[in-house]
This record gives structure tokens, sequence and C-alpha cells, in this order.
DNA sequence: AAACGACCGATTGACAGATA
DNA sequence: TATCTGTCAATCGGTCGTTT
């Protein structure tokens, strides 16, 4: 079975028995070029960004800045793979970003080209999964728990984004509270809630879901 | 059989300084 | 200013032996 189909399986039946709605967000690979390459290139055709491009800029916000070397993109989709020059002088690594997966104001990645992505790549280093809510959620019930960090800009403006850095669970590198709607430009009122999760060996799935909401259930008044 | 990793070498790209 | 050139960084493909 292909990858992508069976972490879809986990969370379905996660979400099935736990009355729930968590979605996959974005995918992260990290891969050897050496023997991806010439697949990779049979999906369709990728075209390396501008130096100065905005997305390379934010896309290189979740690496070491230094070790990004160039980006490449699928097309028009919200797939890119950055290069890497952590193994110099070989230049093969690179990490697969696959994102925007659950969203409204525009339409995800198509299906079968995530899945074809995956079935090339067989592998999945880190994923984000997200729980939507038409409500702002309880923050300060997460504070008798966890420590939050605020977003703040560069411009010293305190937003509505949370941040919990430090999970305990080992397998949730940190967690994300936003305001999607207006992140997204929505006409209504929405909040997400994304757990970043690494995942040590894909041949042994199994993804903390059960932290996760535990985490979401405070966040929705549940204690 | 298919996927993988180490090694080699050829080619392309980015950038800076020299030249016209 | 525009083009050329040298240098080093980055990228990619092929072979070959090893793992899965």
């Amino acid at each position: 079975m292909n990858i992508l189909q069976e972490l879809e399986n986990f969370i379905n039946e996660f979400n099935q028995d736990n009355n729930e709605e968590f979605s996959i967000d974005s995918i992260r690979i990290e891969f050897s070029k050496q023997h991806k390459k010439k697949k990779l290139d049979g999906i369709g055709k990728w075209e390396k960004l501008q130096k100065n491009s905005n997305i390379l800029h934010k896309l290189k916000n979740r690496l070491g800045v230094d070790e990004v070397t160039s980006v490449m993109r699928l097309e028009k989709h919200n797939i890119y793979y950055y290069n890497s020059n952590k193994d110099k002088p070989k230049y093969r690594t690179a990490t697969m970003v696959i994102f925007g997966l659950k969203q409204y104001h525009k339409s995800p990645p198509p299906h079968h080209i995530v899945s074809k992505v995956l079935s090339i790549l067989n592998n999945v280093t880190n994923i984000d999964i997200c729980l939507d809510i038409p409500y702002k959620p309880k923050i300060e019930l997460l504070e008798n728990y966890f420590t939050l960090k605020q977003f703040i800009t560069k411009d010293g403006v305190s937003t509505d984004t949370h941040y919990i850095n430090n999970t305990n669970a080992s397998m949730i590198e940190k967690i994300v509270i936003y305001d999607k709607a207006l992140k997204n430009g929505l006409d209504c009122v929405l909040w997400r809630i994304e757990a970043l999760i690494s995942i040590p060996n894909i041949k042994v799935l199994a993804l903390p879901l059960q932290e996760f909401k535990r985490i979401t259930d405070l966040l929705k008044g549940i204690e």
C-alpha cells in the first residue's frame, strides 16, 4: 500500500474511534537525490525559485538558512524540495515539502500527485497534523500545563499566534495555534491548532494523536 | 530485483574582478 | 556600462559493490 494511504488510514481510524477531525496539512521528507531525481522529473516540470522570491524566504525559515542552496518547485503546486549543502561536497541531500493540504482559500495540491511523490520517495520524516475549530480556542487553559510563547513580529507587535515549544510528547516537536481566518482572509471565524510531528521510522507507523487530542481538548475547553 | 551508498568526473551556475 | 574570464560552489550522471 502507498505511504500516503497508510497515513490517511491511520488518521481516519483515529478520527472515527475518537469522534475527531484531524487532518494532514504538511508533509516533509528528507531524501537523497542520487536515485530519485529521475523519477521525480517524470512527475512534471520542476522549476528553480528565484534567489529573492519570498516563497524561498518563507521556506528557509524551517531549516538552517545556511544549508539551503536552492529550492525547486513542481509546476504551480505547493510541492517543493530544498537542495542542501550539509553533505558537501556531494550536494545530494534534499528535503521535500508538501504543504497547504488542508486549506480553504485555495485548492490543495492534487492528491494523485502527492501520492506519486510519496510513492517515489517511499518515506516521511515529518508531518503537520491540524485541527480547525470555528471559535477562538481557550489558550488560557493550556497555560496550566505548558509554557506558551506568543509570536511577536519584528516591529514588536504581539499577535494571537501561540507556540508550545516543549510538549512533553517526544514525537511532537511543537504546537502552533493561530487565527486561520485572519491568515487566509476568510470571511468567518476559524482557528487552527497544528502539531509538528516527527516520524523516526515510517515502517513502524505510530502518530501521537492521543497526545495531540489532549491538547486540542483543552483548547476546546474540555478539561 | 530493486534500492542504496561511496566514489569519480563532467557540467553548470554564481559572483567578482578585469577588460573593452 | 557591457562583456569577458577565472574561480569556486553546486549539480548531476555513471559505475560498482552492498543492502534490503
